[in-house]
DNA sequence: CTTGACGGCTAATTTAAATTAGCCTATAAT
DNA sequence: ATTATAGGCTAATTTAAATTAGCCGTCAAG
């Protein structure tokens, strides 16, 4: 990785444990290796460093817009697996996105940077919104209306169903973010999370077949 | 309100809004209608009024640790209420809740505080997490978990049922944070959630009468 | 009625951090 | 081999904001 991209990948992990203002031009020059005069052969100046990282999330944002994917296969991909999900694959995906979302190391100092600095600026507000709110929950309701008129759920309220999914993943990820130890412990309440919700709204039929003696477990 | 209190309020609005790092004292002043050099007869500096806000916090912590509560009653007195508890009542509990958090001055603006200045320092955010998670979650499961044993709601899991209502809540609510505008439609999906937790949670027999044909509404 | 402390002001001063100036070296292209 | 450029450095300089100095009017207590 060339000096320029560590300058935008050592500020990103300084903003994001402490937000922009609190961090000096000479905290990221000494991370990146250099003094700080040396920063500005590469960048105009602090601003400017902040806003090459916003113009990359935005462009992984786009990028990335398939990662909420089960598999990073497309949507209609996806919807062919929906159809047919078993509880232990419902998990999977609550643990995929939950886990996507904690580990993957951009999409975690972005978010952490995003929360701190989201009410300076609309636009980080609203991309903070799109990107860990109404797009999952946008994406993910689709699926599950897949799987509302395939059977495998039911449901009058879909929107409403996929917010029960969703808004308990989003409390643990902000849960974790502010206090990694917890993961463990989110982690396992993910999966109560889910095999409720998938009792709570699986169709009854499957509902018998499942809700008792099963061998839980199995993440991935 | 004499000015040392004013200095107080006027700069918890700004931190609120921009952060502790994007305000000047200046600016704070401003707002009092003094000049700078004049806060100075009142706190020892910039970072005392910070800490004063977060005395202040603590105080009203501790003071309100009941206002999650159904009428203000105490405990004991919610617990006879709960157990006979309605679904329009627990609409009611539903949005007594989140209109409290989203409008009560103080709380607004000290959650959003803390959601910027949480990263600096590890006691704001577990002043965070205590608020706006954990005591939220003790509560309300406790509340569910006489719920529960009286036979009003049914689950396997009073943690997991407890999280599926309270985190929906917890999400509109940093929704609304980040834009105002969206409150209207927060509180129908609020009411519509409430709903459907009922549905799902209620009791069978209960749920037979109740599912259908009531005239909705009524908030307060 | 006078005094002292409270709370305001303007005009410095200090401080911390960003930014610029200007120099040096290595390397890659002509 | 020369030279231009990229990218580093140290030593200023600038700037913005916090803070201090020191003055003044009001008003309540003695």
């Amino acid at each position: 990785m060339d000096t320029k991209q560590r300058i935008l990948d050592e500020a990103l992990t300084l903003f994001s444990e402490k937000g922009y203002a609190n961090v000096f031009v000479a905290d990221i020059a000494e991370r990146v290796g250099i003094k700080a005069p040396s920063l500005y052969k590469h960048y105009k100046n602090k601003q400017a460093i902040f806003d090459a990282i916003i113009e990359e999330m935005n462009r992984r944002f786009l990028e990335e817009a398939g990662a909420l994917k089960i598999n990073g296969a497309d949507a209609a991909e996806d919807a062919e697996i929906y159809k047919h999900i078993s509880e232990e694959q419902l998990i999977t995906l609550g643990n995929n996105l939950f886990l996507y979302f904690l580990h993957d190391d951009y999409t975690r100092r972005f978010r952490k940077m995003l929360t701190i600095e989201q009410f300076h600026d609309k636009k980080l507000a609203a991309a903070y919104m799109k990107q860990y709110v109404d797009d999952p929950l946008s994406y993910q309701g689709m699926l599950f209306g897949l799987m509302v008129s395939s059977g495998v759920l039911q449901t009058e309220n879909v929107e409403i169903m996929t917010l029960h999914f969703y808004a308990p993943i989003y409390m643990l990820l902000t849960i974790c973010d502010r206090d990694p130890e917890r993961e463990k412990e989110a982690l396992k309440t993910m999966e109560a999370h889910v095999r409720q919700f998938n009792k709570l709204y699986a169709r009854d039929e499957k509902n018998m077949q499942n809700n008792k003696r099963r061998s839980p477990r199995r993440t991935k």
